[in-house]
DNA sequence: AAAACGGGGGC
DNA sequence: GCCCCAGTTTT
């Protein structure tokens, strides 16, 4: 096992990576993030990001949301995957949102995880981005790199997310998912890795050749 | 624990 | 055309 630098890995990468996350447009704005949450799910950023940037310039508030009928939400996000069902939980949780929270999202976990549509990475992210509380959100990208890293050795996202608490600098509790996205999408990728161009592989576990 | 879910983009 | 990508719900 190589020598896990926290500190260090944060700094390599957050100066290689230039460029920010989707979910750091929506810093201080719970509503965005969430619903900018619901319509990544399962889907890339880079095309998640420009459908919500037109939805939010008609409905950037759970009562412009609701106002949209379902058809015309539809319309507006139909070029991503699972549209029917993301527009559905959207309008749902945004009239949740005005008759149970006086249209504020809330800022709990527990509260957040009763939406359906919304599992931990969600919550994680509509904490730590839009409450900028301390909370780790953890996607395939930290989950896979966290473990290639030989950080955590864990099965599910939710492991992840529990070993990382004990392990990660609360400072880093935000940052570790942007340099974790970031370094997941350009360098450390699923299948392929770039090993031979990665930045922090004198602290990485598992190189590919 | 494992499967189902549905669409865009790269090649 | 075929492969890659990606959280939550359901079985």
């Amino acid at each position: 096992m190589k020598k896990v630098d926290i500190e260090k890995i944060v700094e390599i990468l957050d100066n290689y990576y230039p460029m920010h996350v989707m979910e750091d447009t929506y810093t201080g704005q719970p509503y965005k993030a969430l619903v900018s949450c619901l319509l990544s799910l399962r889907t890339r950023d880079e095309i998640t990001f420009p459908v919500a940037e037109k939805l939010f310039q008609a409905a950037d508030n759970p009562c412009k949301m609701i106002n949209l009928s379902y058809e015309e939400l539809c319309e507006k996000i139909k070029s991503i995957n699972y549209y029917k069902t993301k527009a559905e939980n959207i309008q749902t949780i945004s009239r949740i949102l005005l008759e149970k929270y006086n249209g504020e999202v809330p800022s709990t976990m527990e509260e957040l995880l009763a939406f359906r549509g919304v599992g931990r990475k969600t919550a994680n992210i509509v904490l730590s981005v839009g409450f900028q509380k301390p909370a780790i959100a953890v996607d395939t990208h930290v989950h896979r790199i966290s473990n290639r890293l030989g950080l955590v050795s864990t099965k599910t996202p939710e492991e992840t997310e529990f070993a990382l608490r004990e392990i990660l600098p609360k400072k880093y509790w935000r940052k570790w998912n942007q340099i974790m996205v970031l370094h997941g999408k350009n360098t450390c990728k699923p299948i392929t890795p770039l090993c031979k161009t990665c930045p922090i592989i004198e602290y990485c576990n598992q190189v590919f050749s």
